[in-house]
DNA sequence: GCAAAAGTGTTCACATTACACCCATGG
DNA sequence: CCATGGGTGTAATGTGAACACTTTTGC
């Protein structure tokens, strides 16, 4: 959680800069990417002796005169360079001794991004995008906020379409198809998968074909945002027993 | 969310209990419960001046040496007189000026408890159970709060097996059935709704009948718990397209 | 021509839905 | 005997899973 950004590092500075400190609230945020076919989250090392070499999830105080989302999106886009982005509350994790350096509640947000349009910046302490499969252990709570997120994750892109941002705007099947299978760790059968998502009515089929590959090309398609707005519209009414 | 337990009030004292007050930490809980087949929750009237007369969630400041869940299980025993209970964290409230006394971030569970099984404790401020289909506005954010947990709820209850909770331990299919559209606001098939239900494994036939209902008595069951969680032992591989 | 991935349909099993009649009890 | 809900089965439809061959391109 606790990176600067030009503000007060949480973790060198709490018990001087509040010394009447009660509560620090915190953001942390899990940004995923897909990079050569692996999901990847950007990760820092932590600055904090207790966690030296251990990697960290990017976060920030809260500010007194910011919400929480807009916390995480500042963060976000402080280091990613994007100003759109996929951003969702995940969890609060208020354990009393998670953070060493006093009582910070920290509230975890997911966040989807296509790596290949991120300009990273503030590049201290190794930033950098981290397989996300790679990861054994890590600083503070983090390992717990990653775990929670990427379940959240798998759980999510199976109710709703929002895989369609770690992806370029154009794409073929076999990409998004690779990026299903990277983030759910499973495989699935592509006739299928094909059916399933032209079933959908989400893809438009852009008339185009893959360029450079070294086989035949596929076709590119894009998310159809309108489809999926008209489609959100007509609400439906629940679930049968 | 801001309910004394035997602790200082934050609506009123939260200034000059903290000069230097940076962020206040709270839970708010919704405690739901099934009564006359219409589903509950257990609200209070506020007690601040902005919000005279308006319904309010039950919630407490979290002390310095307590969890977030920590707390909210305090708030939830001390006003119900129940120590088992479903609770879950649902979402985390962190707009600027959500609270008129300063800033308050507030994190939002959900109860499911036994009303029969409640004895209400700390009874000022008209504490009671409200149909939740009647509520329309809410002091704080706290109809924002309820809505969230209640779409959280509906969802849920379609995953898990949690509904139980808000049941005796023996009960009629009749009465689940009546849960389940009193929660999801739905008619179901009573013959669609018995197979789904037996097809779970998760009843067991108690060879006991309900007594003194006005027509032929229906049979009484039980969750079983242990089936449950043999079920949950045989992870799955996850979904296919 | 070879390697690599694209594109394409059918079958089967299972789950969901819709739907109607007789039965047991209390009053 | 009547009102109320309990208890039961089947057919139609929709959904998910399994599965193999031909085509197109780059090299």
């Amino acid at each position: 959680m606790p990176q600067p950004s030009t503000k007060p590092n949480i973790n060198t500075s709490l018990m001087e800069l509040m010394p009447e400190f009660q509560f620090a609230v915190s953001v942390d945020c899990v940004i995923f990417g897909f990079d050569e076919n692996v999901l990847k989250v950007l990760l820092i090392k932590s600055d904090l002796e207790a966690f030296r070499e251990k990697w960290s999830l990017l976060g920030d105080l809260v500010q007194p005169d910011e919400g929480l989302d807009e916390a995480s999106y500042r963060v976000l886009t402080e280091r990613t360079g994007l100003d759109t982005l996929y951003l969702e509350q995940v969890h609060t994790f208020g354990a009393v001794h998670r953070h060493p350096a006093g009582r910070v509640v920290s509230t975890a947000y997911y966040c989807l991004v296509n790596i290949k349009h991120t300009q990273l910046t503030q590049l201290g302490n190794e930033l950098h995008w981290h397989p996300v499969k790679d990861i054994a252990t890590m600083a503070f709570d983090h390992k717990k906020i990653l775990d929670t997120c990427y379940s959240t994750l798998k759980k999510k892109i199976q109710e709703e379409p929002i895989i369609f941002n770690l992806l370029e705007r154009k794409f073929s099947l076999r990409e998004l198809q690779n990026l299903y299978e990277a983030i759910l760790d499973v495989k699935l059968d592509r006739r299928n998968f094909r059916k399933k998502l032209f079933s959908t009515g989400l893809l438009t089929d852009l008339n185009e074909m893959e360029r450079n590959v070294p086989h035949r090309p596929g076709k590119l398609y894009t998310f159809n945002h309108e489809a999926y707005y008209q489609m959100r519209k007509k609400a439906f009414s629940g679930i049968r027993f």
